[in-house]
DNA sequence: CAGTGGTCTAGACCACTAC
DNA sequence: TAGTGGTCTAGACCACTGT
């Protein structure tokens, strides 16, 4: 009858978590309503009330739940379907958005990078990866994406990786480092012919150029990313919370 | 000699964060070096070891600090002096970037909504605050700005409150309502005889269009904002983590 | 008033890391 | 082996909400 076990490798938490989240997915706890007090909680699944409260605190964290003082807490609206927040590259973007992506690579090379660059990587007389990229989406072109990578941080990383998975993709199964956090800066602009043409769109068209500074868990950056999307086939969306 | 107070109104939890804060800025605890022990720092404070767990937890959810499975807590990277994350108003933006707002308020009134605001605010034959302003940052004008409010949600609301404080300080401080969260979709556009002339640009130049869309913590929606910012002066930041 | 979440204690055992 | 964070217990008192 009880749905802990409490001689699983899970931790007891964890389990409580996933009930609620279940209770919650087949209706018997309501969005907009509370669910058991944790002192009816902890008697229910036969833990601490200290237990019930980091699997809570952890759905709080996770906004599935919300908490009232004196009153109780709450089931959370579930008004994002999938979460737009977060770092993503393009691929991850498109794919999202229920679009096919692909490449056309137009450059790929070591290079010393130019002044600005060698500034925002924190980079000596070293050497970045360069890539110029045409990003498709559903075989119609979406953006020129051009991007600086540090050669110390990849020594291994080939030409061929960028036809089968998304760099973020690699970073995260082929290394032993992980992505933390991006800053992203946006601002809007004119095409000129360097734009207009790979984008298929007019001179003078609106384009929106996005360019993302991403670090590592470590607090190292570890790619350059200079992005000019048309901006009749593509608008940047994000989820944001409040702090 | 003890840094925490017992008496005091604040938890003990959260003056120990600030303790460890103080600490990493003045330097005694240093980046990407562990900080001490949760047993020591629970002997130093003179509070039980969850007590300085629920501080440490909380400044590892805030990343000023990451925890190693045996070995240790550690200081985090400060790359960002001050975070960009997180849903801002317009005011709070301007004064993150060290520039101060105003408003010239062309319109206040209430209406009935158009269907898309309808929509969106998730309305039936309810009116709406509707709000048409001019955002200046250092006198300068940076954005013409439309939202629409439902009355229901703040029916007291005045129009002497937009020329007071932010709508965002208002929400926090006099309802006893609190935001959640926003979506929003930001694209570029070729500004028209309506956009130029209260921005002071060129018909033609580019414009950036942020749709922000604001929801409480009961899920409900509780803004529809329509923001148009001059390109040339204005770029969107923010600051993303990976999930 | 009774019930809620918020905070706190003083222990305990575990798996993991480093030496 | 000694030290670390991860999990958990069985209590306690508080401020706040609703009736």
């Amino acid at each position: 009858m009880n749905v802990v076990d409490k001689d699983s490798p899970l931790p007891m938490y964890y389990q409580i978590e996933e009930d609620i989240k279940r209770r919650i997915e087949e209706g018997s706890y309501e969005t907009g309503k509370p669910i058991p007090s944790e002192r009816e909680l902890s008697e229910k699944y036969e833990v601490s009330r200290m237990t019930v409260r980091q699997a809570i605190s952890n759905m709080v964290r996770d906004r599935l739940l919300y908490r009232e003082k004196g009153r109780g807490t709450f089931v959370a609206e579930q008004k994002f379907e999938q979460p737009l927040d977060g770092v993503t590259s393009f691929s991850e973007d498109m794919k999202r958005r229920g679009l096919s992506p692909h490449n056309e690579l137009l450059v790929f090379e070591k290079m010393i990078p130019d002044e600005t660059t060698k500034d925002i990587l924190a980079l000596g007389t070293e050497e970045v990866y360069y890539l110029k990229r045409i990003r498709y989406a559903d075989n119609e072109p979406m953006a020129v994406e051009e991007t600086f990578i540090p050669v110390r941080l990849f020594p291994e990383l080939e030409e061929k990786v960028f036809g089968v998975m998304s760099f973020y993709e690699y970073i995260e199964t082929k290394t032993d480092v992980s992505i933390r956090s991006a800053r992203q800066t946006i601002e809007a602009g004119i095409a000129g012919e360097d734009e207009a043409a790979p984008l298929a769109i007019d001179e003078g068209a609106a384009i929106l150029q996005i360019e993302r500074i991403g670090y590592l868990t470590n607090g190292l950056p570890f790619e350059r990313n200079i992005s000019t999307y048309r901006s009749d086939r593509y608008k940047f969306i994000s989820d944001m919370y409040r702090n």
